[in-house]
DNA sequence: ACAACTTGGCTTTTT
DNA sequence: GCCAAGTTGT
């Protein structure tokens, strides 16, 4: 039996639970992971069915991480069999086992971002609406939002809402419709189908209610309504629901996640255990308690604060900049600096709250030959010459999916346009014909004109051959062969204006290949269908390659459970972070808060933040005025970064007039609310928005930003 | 049908 | 400052 000397008491608590429901609130850093794997192994140990074990990660970057450390701890014989997977990817598994037994099809194409942008415009065209005022984004973030509610169209309708609600009503119908007919899914049908499977097939419901005698869930406080009431399906029959989550790091409510399915576990099962994980394993207590300053003011938080048994360390530095130039360039220092003193370059990362922030760092790192990698940002698969063959691919492999013979067809440019796309389209649907059938048969189309048709056989006897045997070959040569038979590499070569970049086109085309490769050798055997469901399912934090020693840059929500000796928190400006859509609204900017403590957790050593007076925004420049997520944060003294002549900054008055500047002085006697008297002993900026510190008689250093600290000065 | 050009619109975060 | 959609001309 596994020794469990290795896990604190609260942690041996959780892992030793009897069966029945349990909730695990567990602090960033504090071993959630640890006690997941080790549940799990005790109960392989113990003797129980891996197929019994349902386990269910927010990304499959943390399903990889759960089943190789369970299978290091049990080895990879007693583990064979479990569950441990996304929502998604649980979700698919399902459904493409029982569609078939209930009469519907299991061979659906999931729908991702942008295939479902390209619908929704065709729906808006099809409702005769204009995209003007309905942007397609929100009326699928909508659409996204009733699904995660588990309402159907019908149910949408029936909500009270007026003009503009029943025009939502018809796209969400449309767009439902336009997926039937593409034998497509989107990623919330994938929770929502099977929600409904469960519920109206009591023999599929019996089923998996039978054999998920462990359901354990990470990162709980994620969660939609309809991913809890799908663990709540799941879990009826045993109830043995294991909820790790963390209300202060609940950073998806943007999405649909509800902090309430946590935060009423209780109420939801009476007879619930809850353990609190506080001691944290990863940072240095100045780390910890900067992060709990910040995430404290949030009004709506269960109180809870972390400790450490390790020393003080480091304290916490903000750098104020003049701007993303000198910020990149200043942390690109900071990186050098650290791998001087023996840290990996792959244990130093830059986190920003959007992606558009990510390019000076690139810059600054190329500059100075530091190897980085970002991860997310225009993903590897939303690349133009990535989606045009991947539209071939998934043609072969769904051959109902009119979206992607659209997009095959244009490019490269075979002779079929807008007008005749639409006439095979309508046509093929209401005959219920698949595209090769369509294509074949182009003369019975109403209103082709001879060149059309034959510009149609030509695509289908272009695309047949590579659709017979899709299921047999290599992954590898039918991809090689699409490539080759598509004319997409000359495509990229033909048309280049820019010879670097049709370059780097072609290399990409080559990596999705080794990508197919590494796939084969996986083993999954699933063939194509396998690789594109993988890819779907897959986020930019997943095809992250960690062993890489590289600098990593990347958005605070793809950095949500990962951690690094070093972080840099970059772009603390009100409107950048807090972003400037959360600051009308309290809840989202909780969110924001909570998004900042979620990055300033994932540092085990250092941690700096920085912001710039200066940042260009929407191609104008535009003042930085410091977060007031850095308002009086505990942190070190002000960091001497520029050379004196800069270091007071003239700040314009209001109104027409000349420019001011207050400076502040070291030396100068100062009266903060919360600390009393103090002496400035460094100075950065001036007036407003400069950063002082201060030393207070028995409080210690503190720096403060004079605009948000309530700092008075005192005369003499 | 398609390519070159112009306009305008706007940006969170992601399974 | 960028990109994507719309408009024009061949």
């Amino acid at each position: 039996m596994l020794s469990l000397d290795a896990l604190n008491r609260p942690q041996r608590e959780a892992v030793t639970h009897p069966a029945g429901p349990l909730l695990v609130l567990a602090g960033a850093g504090s071993g959630k992971t640890r006690v997941l794997t080790w549940r799990i192994a005790r109960l392989l140990a113990g003797g129980e069915d891996p197929g019994s074990i349902l386990a269910i990660t927010f990304t499959n970057r943390a399903a990889r991480e759960m089943k190789e450390r369970v299978r290091a701890l049990v080895g990879s014989k007693v583990s064979e069999g479990m569950w441990i997977s996304t929502f998604h990817s649980a979700c698919v598994r399902l459904l493409r086992q029982e569609l078939g037994r209930v009469g519907r099809s299991p061979g659906f194409t999931i729908f991702d971002a942008d295939d479902q942008h390209t619908l929704m415009r065709r729906c808006l065209q099809r409702a005769q609406l204009a995209e003007r005022q309905y942007a397609p984004a929100l009326v699928l973030s909508m659409v996204s939002q009733a699904k995660s509610r588990l309402e159907g169209p019908a149910e949408f309708a029936a909500r009270p809402g007026g003009y503009q609600h029943q025009r939502i009503y018809e796209l969400y119908r449309l767009y439902q419709e336009g997926l039937r007919e593409n034998h497509a899914l989107d990623f919330d049908d994938l929770i929502l189908e099977t929600v409904l499977l469960m519920r109206e097939h009591t023999d599929i419901r019996r089923h998996y209610q039978g054999r998920f005698r462990h359901v354990l869930v990470d990162e709980y406080q994620d969660t939609n309504f309809a991913q809890y009431e799908l663990v709540k399906l799941w879990a009826a029959q045993h109830r043995s629901v294991f909820a790790v989550g963390d209300d202060d790091q609940s950073i998806y409510r943007f999405r649909g996640a509800e902090v309430r399915n946590l935060l009423s576990f209780e109420a939801d099962y009476p007879d619930a255990k809850v353990i609190k994980l506080e001691e944290n394993y990863r940072s240095t207590q100045n780390i910890l308690d900067a992060a709990h300053y910040v995430v404290s003011q949030n009004l709506y938080r269960r109180e809870k604060r972390l400790w450490t048994q390790r020393p003080a360390g480091e304290p916490v530095l903000v750098l104020a900049v003049e701007d993303p130039g000198q910020e990149a360039e200043l942390v690109a220092r900071g990186v050098e600096e650290r791998v001087a003193a023996g840290v990996a370059l792959s244990q130093c990362a830059v986190l920003y709250r959007t992606h558009a922030q990510s390019r000076p760092f690139e810059e600054a790192c190329v500059r100075r030959g530091l190897p980085y990698s970002i991860v997310g940002g225009v993903g590897f698969y939303a690349r133009k010459e990535i989606r045009d063959l991947l539209a071939y691919l998934r043609l072969l492999v769904n051959p109902y999916d009119y979206l992607s013979l659209r997009r095959a067809a244009q490019v490269p440019r075979r002779g079929l346009g807008e007008a005749s796309l639409t006439r095979l389209e309508e046509h093929g649907r209401r005959n219920g014909l698949t595209v090769l059938e369509v294509l074949a048969r182009a003369e019975d189309v109403e209103g082709l004109g001879p060149r059309q048709v034959r510009a149609a056989g030509a695509l289908g006897e272009l695309l047949s051959p590579l659709a017979t045997p899709a299921l047999t070959t290599s992954v590898r040569c039918l991809v090689q062969s699409t490539l080759d038979g598509s004319g997409l590499r000359d495509e990229i070569t033909g048309e280049a204006t820019d010879l670097a970049e049709a370059q780097g086109r072609l290399e990409n085309l080559e990596e999705f290949l080794s990508a197919c490769e590494e796939y084969e050798r996986s083993g999954d055997g699933r063939g194509l269908a396998g690789f594109l469901e993988g890819m779907a399912l897959m986020t930019d934090g997943d095809r992250w390659d960690d062993k890489q020693d590289r600098v990593v840059m990347m958005s605070l929500h793809s950095a949500k459970g990962l951690e690094f000796d070093t972080v840099f928190l970059v772009g603390l400006e009100e409107g950048l972070f807090p972003h400037a859509r959360s600051l009308d609204d309290n809840q989202e900017l909780e969110e924001e808060r909570r998004l900042c403590y979620v990055g300033m957790t994932r540092a085990k050593n250092r941690l700096y933040l920085s912001w710039a007076r200066e940042r260009a925004l929407f191609g104008r420049r535009a003042a930085g005025i410091p977060s007031r997520f850095l308002a009086g944060l505990p942190c070190g003294p002000a960091q001497p970064l520029f050379p004196p002549e800069r270091a007071s900054v003239h700040r314009p008055a209001p109104g027409p007039g000349p420019e001011v500047t207050v400076p502040w002085r070291v030396g100068e006697r100062v009266r903060h609310p919360r600390f009393g008297g103090g002496t400035i002993v460094a100075v950065q900026g001036a007036g407003e928005t400069a950063q002082v510190a201060v030393a207070f008689p028995g409080n210690g250093i503190k720096q403060l930003l004079v605009q948000y600290a309530g700092l008075e000065r005192k005369e003499g």
